[in-house]
DNA sequence: TTAAGGTCCGCAATCGTTTGCGGAAACATT
DNA sequence: AATGTTTCCGCAAACGATTGCGGACCTTAA
């Protein structure tokens, strides 16, 4: 461990430590005369504070924390990246981890995130969390969390969201129009909450327009249960006009049964989908589908992170909007 | 901040504070009696030993550094995912930052690690890394560091490789068994050693088995840039009949070109592939490919990285073996 | 000449742990 | 009774930085 510290600095110059420490730090306190020499020293030798022992004295840990369910998947990977973006130019490091949807990991998470001293947490929780009280503990040692995409129903907690309920109506809109009246519906696991905002954002639009929409939906927790699903949906001889998708996920699922049964889109079967945005370029036709972008969210996160750091947050909720990219799919 | 610390316990406990550290270590010069003691206490309180001091105290960090140019690409994410899963089963915290290819980020990123005293330090390094000095500091205070993916030519390095010329020419024998002659080669950037690799790798292996087999290389740094390249090879009058992409990356590009061309897999052109695996299985037909699973990648970078740690390993370089999966595309 | 004020720097406590060493008390051995 | 062994615990010094406070020295003004 070869290491410069301030001791190192301080004897080879003959002063003392807090001299030399203050230097580093332009305090007015030194001269320039001083400052020059523990600056060049500091230089030549290479000088890195030990960030332990500054936050050890500081009391503040400049890492923060994010936790997601899984990191290989488009949406979190794209927030990750944004948010990383954004603690890099800000000088703070990035602490990741993942929960695999399982609550105890989950809070085996939060005690590593608590020992670490984190100075704020990027949450989204599992589909099943039920007990709190890890998170209650972050709160209670005032290390802010900001929770995103799954977020606790209590509304009383930091978070950013996307406007689930605008964009399943963008989507409705955009469906509404083709005048097809046939619909099947993907939705994800039960246990998110944006599976319910969006479900119920649907079928609210549908029912009240009344405009003779048939709408079915279904569940599939991941790309694999939505292949199969859309498979029977489209063999059977009452066939939906249109396949509507709550994410990624199930419209890859959706789209492996499209082509497997060489379904033509849009033609035989109308796609539309809420999604990160990388999926639906990659068939052609491409598919229409919902922004619900997460590297706008991300950079959205952090703003927001910020402003419960210093504390000046009264707002607890912000919301990112949708919009609709059209594509050749409906 | 309402932290319980040693001290806290020591005093409620009216022992001394190394008395309750080495109970709390089951050390075998503390009695049943206070051990007991101490621990329901320490339990009750939410004790959880803050880590900078203990780090600050130990001179080990428990902290690993992971270091990619982006973090939003299939293969570094699973990469990731894969040694996160790791590094939570040995209560390691994984600090992740990404280069964007640029240099001066790079080293700057390096500064932080170096100052986050991390244990350990996975990296791939960017397309044009010229000057090393970050890197050897990290040496100097003996951090090992492990290269992914493109690594540094100075062989002396850690490092987990893929089998480059191993997939490369499995991917070579595929496409000489379907007897079809005229092949395009898509490239990545010429800066990466992969790049290298197996573009040399495919060149021998058709020079090597002189089988009237036409192959002509093209580069493409990005998924447009592969788009259009290959639009422009399948409009000539003179168009190949097999297209090979060295990643996921350009295959996406290409397919893109494939799709709106509307032309037929594997009737009207062949299709094959380096990959992660995710993104073939998105098609139908499945494209053919050659897996490079960052994901197991991942794993072995690990072990590699546990190895180095406890200074047992002699060995250099490790290599993740390749195999072919079987698509529709050839 | 003396008091006031400014400039520049060092002392020492502190953050929360870990750990070598020494020592008191209890017990066992001749 | 004297000596040797355990058993159990506390003292205090680190780790590397930050910072309030005080003090030495010099300048300036009355």
């Amino acid at each position: 461990m070869n290491n410069t510290t301030l001791k190192k600095i301080a004897e080879t110059l003959g002063c003392s430590i807090s001299t030399v420490s203050r230097a580093l730090k332009h305090h007015p306190d030194i001269s320039v005369k001083t400052r020059e020499k523990v600056l060049e020293l500091a230089n030549t030798l290479d000088y890195e504070p030990n960030a332990f022992a500054v936050h050890l004295r500081t009391q503040n840990s400049k890492v923060i924390g994010l936790m997601v369910p899984f990191i290989f998947n488009q949406f979190y990977e794209s927030f990750i990246a944004s948010v990383e973006e954004e603690s890099r130019k800000h000088g703070l490091a990035l602490m990741i981890l993942q929960t695999a949807n399982d609550p105890a990991i989950e809070s085996e998470n939060l005690k590593l995130f608590r020992q670490n001293r984190v100075m704020g947490l990027f949450a989204c929780i599992t589909a099943n969390t039920n007990d709190f009280s890890g998170f209650r503990k972050m709160s209670e040692q005032n290390i802010p969390v900001v929770y995103f995409d799954n977020v606790p129903k209590d509304p009383d907690t930091c978070r950013v969201c996307l406007a689930d309920e605008r964009a399943a109506t963008l989507a409705a809109e955009a469906m509404l129009q083709t005048g097809k009246k046939k619909i099947a519906a993907l939705f994800g696991d039960r246990g998110l909450s944006i599976t319910t905002n969006r479900k119920v954002a649907l079928e609210n639009f549908f029912r009240s327009k009344s405009a003779g929409v048939q709408l079915t939906a279904y569940h599939a927790t991941n790309s694999e249960e939505a292949e199969k699903t859309v498979q029977q949906i489209l063999k059977a001889t009452d066939k939906p006009e249109l396949i509507f998708c709550m994410s990624d996920e199930l419209l890859i699922g959706a789209m492996k049964a499209i082509q497997q049964l060489e379904l033509k889109v849009p033609e035989q079967i109308g796609v539309i989908s809420i999604s990160n945005g990388f999926i639906p370029q990659l068939y052609s036709p491409r598919i229409t589908y919902v922004e619900t972008s997460g590297y706008k969210l991300g950079k959205l996160a952090f703003t927001h992170m910020m402003a419960c750091i210093s504390g000046a947050s009264a707002v607890k909720e912000l919301v990112q909007e949708s919009v609709l990219i059209k594509g050749g799919s409906l």
